[in-house]
Order: C-alpha cells, then sequence, then structure tokens
DNA sequence: GACTTCGGGTGATCCAGATCACGCACCGCT
DNA sequence: AGCGGTGCGTGATCTGGATCACCCGAAGTC
C-alpha cells in the first residue's frame, strides 16, 4: 500500500510531497539550494523518538515516510496525544525558533524517514532568505490554530462521545465520499485514542459499540466505515 | 491606582512600554517611523469588544491601557477564556498573519486604550522590515507555548482543584515577595475564574472556601493573599 | 505445544463535580 | 424606602465516566 522507503525518494522528500503547499515548497533555486545542504536524512525504526519533550531544541525534523505521534505526559504518566503527524509535516518547529525545549515528544508510529535540519542553520536561512521567514511564520500560525481547535475541544466539548464524534469526523473529511460516507484504515489501537480524547481505555471501547450500535460507523477488520458525517455532526457541539 | 488613560500617553505607547521586550521595540528608525504612520490608537469603554470569534482580521491591536479577555464559546453559550491580556500584549496577530478569521473574542475588561493595525499595513511592513518578520514568528511561538500549556492543562490535569491551583501559582508569580507569599488585586468574579478553569461557579466558591480552609490563601476585602506557593505547588500535578 | 504479551470487551462500583434550588448581601436606581 | 440586578455561599441530588476486576482471542516466542 504505502510507497516503501529508501533512498530512491530521498530526492523529492523535501519538494513538495502532495500538493506543494507546505513550508519549503516553491522556493527560489538558491533557497531550495540552501536548503539541500544544511538538511541530513535518516531513516528510522518503529517507536523511535525524533525527540522528547524537554529536551532542547537540536533542529527542526522533515518527515518525509510514515506517521510520527506527538504527545506530551504529566509527571504521574498520564499522556495526551496532541497530533498525528503524517509526511510533510515539520516537527519541532516551534521550539527552534523560540530557542525553547520540545513541547512535545515525537514518537515514530511505523518505520519512516525524515529531514533533519540543525537549529543554527536553520535561523541562519532563516536570516539570508526573509520571504521563508514568512512562510515560517504562517506555518506557526497554523500550528497556532491546530492547538486552539485542540483547546475548544478539550475545554468546550464535555463528553467523551463528543470528542469521539469531533476525531471520526476528522477522519472522514480526509477521505471524503460523494454520498456522505468515508472509509478509513483504523491505525490506532484504543489506548491511543483514548489519549486523544483524554479518556480511558475502556470508554473508548463502550463508544465504539455505541457507535455501532446507533449506525454511526462499522467496522470490517481494521477498516472503519463512517455511515453519515450529518449525524456525527449533531453529536456535535462547539 | 492605574494611570489615567489619555493623548499624553499615546505617544509612548508603542514604545516598550515595561522592559522593552515586547514585539515592536528596539526597532530600527526607520522601522519605527513607519510603525507610527500606519498605527493609528483608539479608547474604548469597559466590554468593548476589540474583535470576535470568527470575523474577518482587520488588523491586529496593541493593547496600551486596560485589560482584555480573550474568550470562546461553543454554540450553547459555554464559554471559556483562554487569556486576560494586559497592556503590551498584541491581539489578533495570529488570525491577520495566516489570514484566517480571529479564533477568539477580544473584550475589554476595564477602560482602555489600543493601537491599531490594519492587516494590509502589517503585511507590507513585515515585508519591507524582514527583522521584524523573525520577530514576529517569534512572538506567535510564544503564542503557541501558552496554547500549549493550556492544552497541557486542560487535558492532563483533572480535578478543577488543581487547576485553580494553577491559576492562583500564576498569579502569584506576578506579585512574589521574598517569603513565598503575594498578594493580588483580584479583579474577577467567580464565573470568570470558573470560564478560564472550565468548571462551574458554584464549584469555584466551594474551592475558595476550601483553599481557605486549607490555609492556602486567604481573601482581604479585594485583596488576596496566598500564603505559600510550596503547598499550591503540592497540589499541581502535571 | 505452553508461555507471555497485547489489544480489546464488559460488568460492578463509586465518587467528584454538574445541576438545581435556594437565601443573602450589596449597589445603583427613581 | 422599595426594587431589580448582580455576585456570592451552600445544601441536596443525580449521573457520567473513572476505576477495578475480570475474561477472551490473536500473535509472537521460547
Amino acid at each position: 500500500m504505502r510507497a516503501p522507503y529508501g533512498l530512491n525518494i530521498l530526492d523529492n522528500c523535501l519538494t513538495c510531497p502532495v500538493r506543494g503547499e507546505h513550508l519549503f515548497c516553491n522556493l527560489s533555486p538558491q533557497a531550495g539550494q540552501r536548503l539541500n545542504d544544511i538538511k541530513s536524512t535518516a531513516v528510522y525504526p518503529k517507536s523511535a523518538m525524533l525527540f522528547i519533550e524537554g529536551q532542547q531544541p537540536r533542529g527542526v525534523f522533515v518527515l518525509c515516510v510514515g506517521k510520527a505521534k506527538l504527545s506530551t505526559s504529566s509527571r504521574e504518566g498520564k499522556t495526551i496525544i496532541t497530533k498525528i503527524s503524517e509526511s510533510g509535516d515539520i516537527l519541532g518547529l516551534n521550539a527552534v525558533i523560540s530557542n525553547r525545549p520540545y513541547e512535545v515528544t515525537a514518537e515514530m508510529m511505523e518505520p519512516g524517514q525524515a529531514n533533519f535540519i540543525p537549529r543554527d542553520s536553520l535561523m541562519h536561512f532563516l536570516k539570508d532568505y526573509p520571504e521563508v521567514a514568512v512562510r515560517v511564520a504562517q506555518q506557526l500560525s497554523r500550528n497556532y490554530y491546530t492547538a486552539y481547535e485542540e483547546i475548544r475541544t478539550l475545554g468546550l466539548s464535555a463528553s467523551p462521545s463528543e470528542k469521539f464524534a469531533k476525531l471520526l469526523l476528522s477522519w472522514s473529511s480526509k477521505t471524503m465520499q460523494d454520498d456522505g460516507s468515508s472509509q478509513v484504515k483504523l491505525t490506532l489501537t484504543h489506548e491511543e485514542i483514548a489519549e486523544i480524547i483524554g479518556t480511558t481505555r475502556e470508554t473508548v471501547s463502550r463508544l465504539f459499540s455505541e457507535f455501532k450500535k446507533k449506525q454511526l460507523m462499522q467496522l470490517k477488520g481494521a477498516t472503519l466505515i463512517i455511515r453519515s458525517r450529518v449525524a456525527l455532526e449533531k453529536l456535535v457541539q462547539s
């Protein structure tokens, strides 16, 4: 299914994986060249940690292949997953720009590959190519919006069912069909889903049963079929 | 107590209110001049809305005098306050940079004054003065950290008591004494505090009694006396 | 084959905090 | 005074999920 990772894709890894809409796309030739010079590529096994919450920011990672989960933990070990990053995403940008410790832990969920750009090189790069600095600002601002959405979800939507419905909707919007239904490969465990919506594994289990019973979704093997977005949206308040 | 607001302070309003550490400080003379040209100043009464969640971004506001509360609401009217902004803060920057609707509502909590910079002017300003663009990126990144803290608080710390303790700590850190105690003027209603920590007014009332009983704090008129940070910190987990 | 490990399902119990429902003090009215 | 509005304190009740405690099946692995 997924493209194999290997040297053959290294080259186009920084060059606009899908729709060419990400940070380092459509740069001037010089900027592109410079970027190529300062980046280095590495392959990571499953469960590899790109960086860990609290570490000093070494640099940013541009995820090329594989998914990574971003999470924070409290001292007692409670963990929340704030984002599942995919190919093309830039990880660690905030920490690097503001020179504060990484605020999350980034862990590969499957074998994959990423470009690394050291902090110093990146900062110089931004100084030399102001066009890129503006792009970075916009990227940061998008990150902020995502975070804000998260705040709204956590702060405004009370019940686990609501957050679960939101999560399903966010999944379904990626693979929309014309008739309003959609199919998603379910790669997360109940435990992980629980950490995303801030509840317990048991509750997630019960939510699955409940939603199936209510005909909101259906499960065939690892394929999740979302029946109607409309019904889900009714569950979502905020 | 608070300095009166009036024309006499207009001029230094953009020039580094306290420690000169904010976005538009220490600019080159040209940049400073340009900034002066594109800004305009206005006075706002209590309860004035600088902008409202969902509006198209007209521009940014630099708060000069007065406090403003930033909040989001769900459709059913549940509201959370995400930040109490004070003099020197820049409001609406994210929306303007990314050209998305304002993600919060900004409402003056007391009469005050702010500089307004229209979106277009600001964007041109950033293009012309790349040094400032980097500063903006850093400011955005700080905003992001604040948002992230909020997520941690909402997502990781379970109980209202914990969040309340956190809030008290954040207040106390502004006016620290040597002996670890501190005094704060309490300007918020229980209702507002409830909206900050995501609970109900009644619970906030009970938290006040509880914390007083536990000798964690004391209330003299509108002055809140925080006894020991250490004890509060024990309540805070994440 | 016997083992552990991991993900998942489900019932029973419990409790913090939301909700409801008051009463009370204070302030600005006219 | 008399009145409404607003903020606060507190009891009584109810309930959604966390927690605990199992069991089960599938997939390694020795």
